[in-house]
DNA sequence: CCGGTTCGTTACCGACTTGTCACCAGCCTG
DNA sequence: CAGGCTGGTGACAAGTCGGTAACGAACCGG
């Protein structure tokens, strides 16, 4: 997940990164508008976090450029008492504002809110013991060895399951996560995919016994 | 990339540079020609557009001014039928003409021709690895290669996986990017758009295998 | 107006994914 | 032992996905 703050105030730009890199968000940092641009296209960040007082009175004219080609949400930081500009920024595309001074725990629940309202996910990698799940790629790594391809069923399947990792997790539950509240009384699927799961995952030796079966209640994964 | 327009009607000046800004480019607007040699010294466009009729016949004047004290381009304005003046506003070191009326979008090709021409492009590039995207120029160079042409279409596509270079990109962020549409299912657009892409790209031996696949998530640019 | 470019649309093909059925083996219970 | 339950396996059909070709509309520049 990538972030675009925009300040000219070196300090406040500095705090705001460290606050959003320390969350785990990749941050890029401009400080005036031709920079703002040009980054903006280098970098195609998810979300933007705009001074509204850019020297020269350019905030503005960022949030207008980049609203105009991109749908990326947009966050603007105003100063206290700045309600017409603050009403200015909203009309020309701006998503969300944030009142001058502002604490990071704050900046951070807006920020996540922006972000899941935009219908955007982290989709990171999930871990554990020698296997990762990379949920954006649809791959997993069992002892950092070459990555397998897997499908979106067999993703979803393991997902729940490294979650949950050395715990049995019930075939009920396996079928809503995966299937959704559909024929929740078919097992067959789960049959099915926990088979073909297995096949591929032979195909690496460390993961040949990964999946164990809990007779009568539902699967575990051993890491 | 700065442009100074130069005419006395004002109505056309503000047509000029409306079309010019909004194709992104800064826009200096002089109504006659000592205004005109002003601001060129203090503003040093890239390129000059000059009225051949200005009042008290000076365009030739400032023509003559600016190609000799500095290599700009220049572009003049002139009215149908007045072939003599266009001869000798071409001596003069006119390097392009158009015949009003024209319509903005072949005022923004020719000034687009004639910056190629003189080799100042505004050079908005992003880059990943071998491969090098001219947002602007709408061009991809890869391994130091010729420039290839894209369309509209092509660039933003490119744009959005250069700057996710070696990652996935998934369809849906894809076509949103693209095309606007929010979660659209509207793949089928996204295929064609990616195969006349590749066909393009074959053309350049080194980019023959840059756009790789990752079925049923998206695509990825390998740099 | 003409020729070229760009782009959306439809259609078809092959490969992969997924749902479904059939069958088998093991286990428990009456 | 029969019957029912569970889980594993193979096979097949339907659906989906990606690549490709071809048509045509819209647009642009000359």
């Amino acid at each position: 997940m990538k972030l675009l703050v925009v300040d000219d105030d070196p300090d406040l730009l500095a705090l705001v990164a460290f606050a959003l890199t320390n969350a785990g968000y990749a941050v890029v940092k401009a400080a005036d508008s031709p920079e703002a641009l040009r980054l903006f296209d280098a970098e195609l960040p998810n979300l933007v976090i705009l001074d509204i007082n850019l020297p020269s009175g350019s905030g503005f004219d960022v949030c207008r450029a980049i609203h105009g080609k991109s749908e990326v949400p947009i966050m603007m930081l105003t100063a206290r008492g700045e309600e017409e500009d603050l009403v200015r920024a909203l009309e020309l595309g701006a998503d969300d504002y944030l009142t001058k001074p502002f604490s990071p725990r704050t900046l951070l629940a807006r920020v996540k809110a922006l972000l899941r309202r935009a219908g955007i996910e982290a989709g990171d990698t999930v871990a554990a013991g020698k296997v990762s799940l990379d949920l954006e790629a649809h791959t997993i790594a069992i002892a950092g060895g070459a990555p397998l391809r897997l499908t979106r069923l067999e993703t979803r399947l393991l997902q729940i399951l490294v979650a949950q990792a050395s715990h049995v997790v019930s075939a009920e539950r396996l079928l809503a996560h995966v299937w959704g509240h559909r024929g929740s009384g078919d097992r067959q699927l789960l049959k099915q995919l926990v088979h073909r799961l297995r096949q591929k995952l032979e195909r690496d030796p460390a993961g040949a016994d990964l999946l164990h079966t809990e007779s009568g209640i539902g699967y575990r994964l051993k890491p």
